[in-house]
RNA sequence: GGGCCAUUAGCUCAGUGGAUAGAGCAACCGCCUUCUAAGCGGUCGGUCGCUGGUUCGAGUCCAGCAUGGCCCGCCA
């Protein structure tokens, strides 16, 4: 299916040139959807910034533009109005063949990319022996719906966790492990350590105030750097039981992730510090071997360098997040990489693609994009933490929505005399909580700082996950209530649009592409919320004035067909935020 | 001291250089013999932080200022 967009591009691009001459090809129209419905569907802009280099009044420039403009195919006839833009309105047929089209296609007209890239979603990135907590929230959450999104366009998507499984606090934890618990350390061990997190702390504890475990924990480091049997093992072993905890929170959270954490990286590290070096970028400063770029400094003003090599001869994350960058490059093909990390690292970023770039190992066409975000703030406008000032353990975030969705549902059933069985509150209840914990993420604009509410979030009116299932439910609702199989509508059922609501609906439909488009360039995965709540509202407005099963043929199976594609969009739609539909609630 | 981000209705937030700046919540008023009222309609609510500038046109771009958040050498 080609999109309204595209068609109505190449004919203003053909009727500028007709009407201005060949120079002008390939300017861009400016077409986009009317600031208000009176308007028509789409309004070109581009006659008001050719008034200049034309030297004509824009109108007059707008006029010619419409006397060489064929679009009677898909519009009504344009017509020129204010300054000079110029109004197009869809034909009804035309509208209602889209819609009839996309209703019949699983990807509901939307074709795969020509050229699919490879690209590289880079998200989530717990740390090893901590427990995902809420500061993982907003990576994880944001990062599968770009990965999403970004595999629904038809590219190859590389989704990679990014686990910080190496560094110097392996020492105290190998240490701990070895003292305290050196039964996980036997050949087919499989001991659980408990609570991974009361582990750190412990070891945290031990590491502050014992000396002797001080050292012991330096000299674990050397050994596990140097291959060490034992010191292995014990990594291992904290590594395999986080991971099994992650799992868990991805399960949950309906997340796949190949986990490439930093210690991947290790065997080209020494590489990328002599490639820096034999290039001349290299520079000893203080002990450390660093790399100086331009435009950052210090507090005192100096030049602000990027550390490649500690003093102790140790590397950093820095090098790390170099060596990424050449592997990924190089053996994974990456042409796109997307580091969904918060906000507070767009500083590291910066400098590390300068030096990445600096020596060559960005090659030319790829894009390496930090698609930051917002720190999750509580209601306070204050650091996210519970009542006791911890930090909010990520499974405990996500039970306690669980929990107060699952308290409004059994309200509800009770105030409506309902009867369910446990099994379909347990499912509901569970998908309306994470639901809500995702969209109220996803649905603001990233790169603000986020105000978490539990009580926003499971609001049951406004932009929420919950106001949206309902949408959703309400078509299925329609389908119990007629025995309607939408999977097996007649051949010859056909799209009729008469009532205002209808028109409404359809010309909403017929956007999806747009959205998607946008999101999947720019990364924004609000625009798509935004989208899907307006369409919520267009499909409340038209189930609340239209009665569908009711309604005599042909407007019954009409707008039986509109609700199953409304259906067909949300279900889409939402999925690409991570986010599943319940059949009833 | 420097850098990045933010500042839009009482609150939480959308807003792609275009026409009269929008939602939701809260408040108030209506609508269930009809497909789930978890809905729909309506009312109220604005110096788009401030001052300049660019532009035919600025909430949007630029500069300065104010306030807030985050970051700034060997943690990641």
């Amino acid at each position: 299916m080609k999109s309204t967009l595209t068609q109505l591009t190449a004919q203003f691009d053909q009727a500028i040139v007709a009407a201005f001459g060949p120079e002008l090809t390939g300017t861009d129209p400016m077409l986009e959807p009317t600031t208000n419905p009176k308007f028509g569907d789409y309004q070109a802009n581009l006659a008001m910034s050719l008034a200049k280099p034309l030297k004509n009044n824009p109108r007059a420039i707008a006029s010619q533009i419409v006397e060489h403009l064929d679009v009677s195919a898909l519009c009504e006839p344009p017509e020129i109005a204010g300054p000079g833009f110029i109004n197009l309105r869809l034909r009804t047929d035309y509208l209602e063949q889209q819609l009839q089209q996309m209703q019949a296609d699983p990807r509901l007209g939307i074709p795969p990319v020509a050229q699919p890239q490879r690209v590289i979603v880079d998200f989530s990135s717990p740390n090893i022996a901590k427990e995902m907590h809420v500061g993982h929230l907003r990576s994880t959450i944001i990062g599968d719906s770009i990965a999403r999104v970004q595999e629904f366009m038809g590219h190859d998507v590389l989704r990679l966790n990014h686990v910080g499984d190496w560094g110097t606090q392996f020492g105290m934890l190998i240490t701990h492990l070895q003292e305290a618990c050196p039964d996980a350390l036997e050949a087919d061990s499989s001991v659980d350590i408990g609570d991974l997190v009361a582990f750190y702390k412990q070891a945290k504890q031990r590491f502050d105030t014992d000396d002797d475990f001080k050292t012991r924990s330096r000299e674990a480091v050397v050994a596990l750097q140097a291959g060490d049997d034992t010191a292995t093992k014990a990594w291992k072993v904290l590594c395999t039981q986080s991971r099994q905890e992650f799992q868990k929170i991805y399960d949950r959270l309906g997340i796949t992730i190949q986990e490439r954490g930093e210690s991947f990286y290790n065997p080209l590290l020494a590489d990328v510090v002599k490639d820096l070096d034999t290039q001349g970028l290299l520079v000893e400063d203080q002990g450390a071997k660093v790399v100086f770029v331009d435009g950052f400094t210090n507090k005192a003003g100096d030049p602000l360098p990027l550390i490649i090599q500690k003093s102790d001869g140790g590397y950093n994350y820095a090098t790390t997040d170099l060596a990424a960058i050449r592997y990924r490059t190089q053996q994974d093909g990456a042409q796109r990489v997307l580091y969904v990390v918060d906000a507070g690292q767009s500083n590291h970023f910066a400098l590390v693609f300068q030096v990445a770039a600096k020596a060559g190992w960005i090659p030319d066409g790829v894009e390496l994009t930090h698609v930051p975000f917002g720190v999750v703030q509580g209601e306070d406008g204050k650091k996210f933490k519970t009542r006791s000032g911890e930090t909010v353990r990520l499974k405990d975030l996500l039970d306690e929505a669980v929990s107060r969705a699952r308290a409004d549902l059994e309200r509800r059933i009770e105030a409506e005399g309902r009867q369910e069985s446990e099994s379909f509150i347990q499912t509901v209840a569970e998908t309306v909580g994470i639901d809500a914990v995702k969209y109220a993420d996803l649905s603001q604009n990233r790169t603000s700082n986020y105000i978490f509410s539990f009580d926003k979030m499971l609001a049951l009116q406004g932009n929420t996950a919950p106001y949206m299932l309902y949408a959703y439910v309400r078509v299925q609702g329609i389908s119990r209530k007629g025995n309607i199989d939408f999977d097996h509508l007649p051949d010859e059922a056909r799209i009729h649009l008469e009532e205002a609501s209808e028109f409404a609906l359809a010309r909403h439909l017929l956007q999806l592409d747009e959205v998607l488009d946008e999101v999947a360039q720019d990364l924004y995965p609000n625009r798509l919320c935004q989208y899907l709540f307006e369409l919520s509202q267009k499909f409340n407005q038209f189930y609340d004035r239209c009665s569908v099963l009711q309604a005599p043929e042909p407007q019954r199976t009409s707008r039986l067909l509109l609700c199953d594609l409304t259906a067909q969009t949300l279900k889409l739609g939402l999925s690409l935020l991570g986010i599943s539909v319940l059949e009833r609630m």
